[in-house]
RNA sequence: GCGGGGGUAGUCAAGCUGGACAACGGCGCGGGACUUAAGAUCCCGUCCUUAGUGGUUCAUGGGUUCGAAUCCCAUCCCCCGCACCA
């Protein structure tokens, strides 16, 4: 259905990049930056994500329309695994892949040529500047375009991180991070970038608790280290065999998973045998801390893969333990089977250590009571012991039997007892993840030491307070984010900055086995697209971009003379670039996705104040929020799975266009519905078929109408003017799309035809259409015989001179009357034959007017305005009549603003303007209309309808 | 827990620097016009009531005000982020 949009966005699109208004150039005008986030090169991307780059082009366009000269440069970036994986299946000929490849429009024989890296990342980036930018008509400068892995791009990170180790903020340390056992890093992330299984999974901290037992340690793993006090016994799985390994001059018994992952966080541990759980059960190990020998006792819910496999046994707050020593005590058989001795196992009595809210001393025996819980594998023994552990974190206090911490809270004793532990050499740190992990290659993920990871020191306090101090001057949408901003600057810490193993990236410039990570190479990047086109038009070569000349054009540190002779860049080149480089930056906006405030948006911040100059810090931030399908996710059942160019064809890009400005607020996720998309595409057609109706109106009077039309305009160009302030495209597109065709439609219904009035309607509305469907608004302006581009035409600014309140108070005031007159015949059901209207008797205008009056001095009250009535003869003569009405409108007029009032003190002339438009009124309402004066004593009233007459709402008859 | 946001008529969604609010607009639904018919389009209606200018609404309960969906307090419910994913 869409071909004939197809046609025209390709028309325009080849127009506008021939005549290059997408190129910034420096020059005299204002300058005007902005950007979105580049997407990461990880596959195809849906409909959903153009939602805000559209956003960019449109406030681009405006600001382009309102005389700025508008850099809106694009890139992708590369850095990370996404492509490398990608071309190891495509080399591999995974069927999913090369299906999801071929469901998107990957060329058939296109997928043998992508089976290396960079030729993913070259393929993509022409994708999406292609399918997906070009063809959304985006007035981007393409001569600009940079990607992560392109040579210059990574001279530019390399300074990057020159300058950020000279201010100090490098550091390194041991980490430990999430790694597959053969690729290396990976990000563990619910969109499951890196992985094929376990992205929502969380790395959780175990405390490793040492039980002496004879030579040995049972290591027992944690996640409650602050409950030692409480502990009864040990909980040894008998299925199980778990493995001795050697650990420094100890030995440790740890359940074989658990060995497996410990060997990536732990130097130089050694297995050297095995021992059955069975073995251990019935015997004593020495509890850390309370140094007490405790019975070991058979625990089948023990599982080998979650921490060491051994569990310490609190069963005051754990009410998994409780339940398990419950069901034992009970269990006869099951302790003559492991030899205990029932007398021994039945005195294990639970050890209150906590005071929490809203429990008694132990807690989990009181839940497991509470909630009937009678059996080991109740699921909702998990729930217990979420919502225990909860509460008694954050509203605890440890009690008088754990030693010194008593008193203190759980959240902060938790921390001192681990320490102690530790120092006391009682216990060790052990990471893992809280569910299975699997890198898309297949293998498992662990938490691997990394013993000299470097980080970002982002927690650098006079960074912090700079950065917090500077985004208080800058313009961040919407509001919440920027009071937001504040906390998550404080909040943000150091960061590790490098990676190592199969990744593209910029080499870390102080020790090239490590790769810059994906976040950490594009904070900064904004300001190298103001000299991006140079490179890429080999004007310059990548090892001409030394720290000299960084520093030269970005900092204004050193000689142009010197970092020409040292470089080989030409002087006045040199010199260029540095003014372009003063002229478009800062950078005005950058508009990225609400996945950024807590990420990119931080180290965006923090990295620009920390490097550059305060006048390159960046003045805006918007943050945009998802298009979602039924299920959080674009699916395919729901549709938008379908590729973007597909979209396009099928709905017209300014359909897509309108649909992203105005479907809602950009701070709300929405639902993708192709119905509704076809509303706009349809409403879009509707505009065009009411242009074509107007362009045949050729009348030459011009009656109040006109006026109100031209004051309607006028006032909406205000309205967008200020709505476009706060850059809410969606209001500019309500006013533009939905309000100013509901004008032009009253306008013509009511018998406007002035072609001088139609032709100032149109070239106003048409301009106001380009920033958001531009290919449409080109082709109507086209059609209106102007010659040049919509896209750079001026845009309407509204003319107050043109404003006309009486033109419009009277049109309202006409609409309110029809509306009446409907109701009535609605309610009644009759089919009128005959309408009459009787306006307001004088005296009843007058009573309204004494009333302003006294509004506007601040006095109205009833008895005043019944005072001030009376006090004329004329009204006194009307008694009760009078009073009762002063007090009516004193009501009325009390409870309104200023803002009406005003309006309302605008003096209509309802007698002639209900006259002139009684012949259109009669066509509506199909019946004759008669318009009298209430004070008209000859008029025919019937009904003795004319008494209720009010100034602005006229009395109606209908027969 | 910390930090942020939200609950608006069948539905989606504006409004939320207090006042033109029974509350923009879209969709859905009902009616009418046009049409041989369907579709498209255009008009009217869509909380209750009613020959109209009345009543009750914007999670719930209080409060401030001449006036509150909009401000304050309390309560209930929902969502998002909490890290190496731009």
């Amino acid at each position: 259905m869409s071909t004939w949009t197809t046609e025209i966005e390709a028309k325009w699109q080849a127009k506008w990049y021939a005549a290059k208004i997408n190129e910034a150039e420096r020059d005299n005008r204002p300058k005007f930056m902005i950007i979105f986030a580049y997407p990461g090169l990880t596959g195809y991307l849906h409909v959903g994500h153009m939602r805000g780059y559209t956003y960019v082009d449109a406030i681009g366009r405006y600001k382009r329309m309102c005389g700025f000269n508008v850099m809106f440069p694009l890139g992708t970036h590369a850095t990370g695994n996404g492509a490398i994986s990608l071309a190891k299946r495509i080399k591999a000929h995974d069927p999913k892949t090369i299906e999801y490849l071929i469901a998107n429009g990957c060329p058939e024989d296109m997928i043998p040529n992508l089976t290396e890296p960079m030729d993913v990342v070259n393929f993509f980036n022409q994708v999406y500047q292609d399918q997906y930018w070009r063809r959304f008509g985006f007035l981007a400068d393409w001569r600009r375009f940079t990607s992560t892995t392109n040579p210059d791009y990574q001279m530019f990170i390399q300074w990057q991180f020159r300058k950020l180790n000279d201010a100090g903020l490098l550091i390194q340390k041991p980490y430990f991070a999430p790694a597959c056992v053969e690729c290396g890093p990976v990000a563990i992330d619910a969109s499951e970038t890196d992985l094929s299984k376990g992205g929502s999974a969380e790395t959780t901290e175990y405390t490793l608790l040492k039980f002496k037992y004879g030579d040995m340690f049972l290591v027992a793993a944690t996640l409650r280290p602050e409950t030692v006090y409480g502990q009864t016994n040990f909980w040894v799985n008998p299925d199980v065999e778990y493995v001795k390994v050697r650990r420094g001059d100890e030995t440790w018994v740890i359940s074989r998973p658990s060995y497996e992952k410990m060997i990536y966080q732990k130097d130089g541990l050694e297995l050297i045998g095995t021992v059955k759980g069975s073995e251990l059960v019935g015997k004593e190990a020495v509890a850390p801390v309370i140094h007490r020998p405790i019975p070991v006792l058979p625990a089948t819910f023990a599982k080998p893969e979650v921490g060491t496999g051994l569990v310490t046994s609190v069963p005051s707050d754990a009410p998994d333990d409780w339940m398990a020593l419950l069901l034992l005590q009970r269990d006869e058989q099951a302790m003559a089977r492991y030899g205990l001795d029932p007398e021994k196992v039945r005195a294990i009595k639970p050890i209150p250590i906590i005071n929490t809210k809203g429990y008694g001393p132990m807690p989990a025996v009181e839940m497991i009571e509470r909630m009937g819980i009678t059996e080991g594998d109740d699921p909702r023994l998990n729930e217990a012991k979420k919502q225990i552990y909860k509460d008694g974190f954050h509203t605890g206090r440890m009690n008088e039997t754990c030693a010194e911490f008593a008193g203190l809270r759980v959240d902060e004793a938790k921390e001192l007892i681990k320490k102690m532990m530790i120092e006391n050499g009682e216990a060790e740190v052990f990471y893992d993840l809280s569910e299975e992990v699997v890198c898309r290659c297949g293998k498992p993920v662990v938490i691997k030491k990394v013993p000299d990871q470097w980080f970002i020191d982002y927690g650098n306090v006079a960074l912090t307070e700079a950065t917090k101090a500077h985004c208080k001057t800058m313009h961040i949408i919407p509001p919440e984010f920027y009071t937001n901003v504040q906390g998550i600057l404080d909040w943000f810490r150091e960061r590790a900055c490098v990676r190592q193993g199969n990744w593209l990236g910029t080499p870390f410039p102080f020790d090239p086995k490590w790769i810059i990570e994906a976040i950490s190479d594009s904070t900064l990047y904004p300001i190298y697209y103001t000299i991006s086109n140079y490179c890429n038009s080999g004007q310059i070569r990548p090892e001409q971009l030394t720290e000299e000349f960084f520093d030269l054009v970005f900092l204004g540190k050193g000689a142009v003379p010197d970092v020409a002779a040292a470089t080989g860049i030409d002087e006045s080149l040199l010199s260029r670039i540095r003014d372009d480089v003063r002229y478009f930056y800062p950078l005005d906006i950058n508009l990225g996705g609400k996945e950024h405030m807590t990420v990119h948006f931080p180290a965006f911040l923090k990295n620009h104040v920390a490097i550059l100059p305060p006048e390159f810090w960046p003045r805006g931030i918007f943050v945009n929020w998802y298009i979602t399908g039924k299920l959080g996710k674009i699916s395919k059942s729901k549709g938008g799975a379908e590729p973007i160019p597909d979209a396009a064809e099928r709905f017209g890009v300014d359909a897509l266009r309108l649909y992203y400005a105005h479907i809602a607020a950009p701070f709300a996720d929405v639902e993708w519905d192709e119905g509704v998309v076809e509303n706009y595409a349809s409403r879009i057609e509707r505009i065009m078929r009411t242009i074509e109706e107007m362009k045949g109106l050729t009348g030459t009077e011009s009656k109040t109408i006109d006026k109100w039309l031209i004051s309607r305009m006028n006032n909406r160009a205000g309205t967008i003017a200020e709505a476009m302030n706060d850059y809410d495209l969606r209001r500019m597109a309500n006013e533009t799309y939905f309000e100013t065709l509901a004008d032009v439609r009253w306008y013509m219904r009511r018998g406007g035809n002035n072609s001088g009035t139609v032709a100032k309607v149109l070239s106003m509305w048409i301009r106001m259409m380009a920033p958001i469907t531009p290919h449409i608004a080109e082709e109507l302006w086209e059609g209106l015989g102007e010659k040049g581009f919509v896209s750079i035409a001026p845009y309407p600014e509204p003319d107050n001179e043109l404003i006309d309140s009486y033109a419009e108070v009277a049109e309202t005031y006409l609409v309110n009357v029809m509306s009446d007159i409907n109701e009535i015949l609605r309610v009644t059901g009759i089919s009128p034959k005959r309408v009459i209207l009787y306006t307001a008797p004088e005296w009843k205008r007058d009573v309204l007017s004494i009333g302003l009056e006294l509004a506007s001095g601040g006095q109205l009250t009833i008895p005043a305005l019944t005072k001030a009535v009376m006090s004329r003869d004329d009204l006194k003569r009307r008694g009760k009549e009078a009073a009762e009405f002063a007090r009516k409108i004193a009501e009325d007029l009390m409870r309104r603003a200023d803002g009406e009032r005003k309006r309302l003190s605008i003096e209509v002339d309802e007698l002639s303007y209900l006259t002139e438009s009684a012949a259109f009124l009669s066509k509506e309402v199909g019946a004759t209309v008669e318009v009298y004066s209430a004070d008209d004593a000859s008029a025919p009233d019937p009904q003795k309808k004319a008494r209720a007459a009010q100034p602005r709402r006229p009395a109606i008859y209908v027969e």
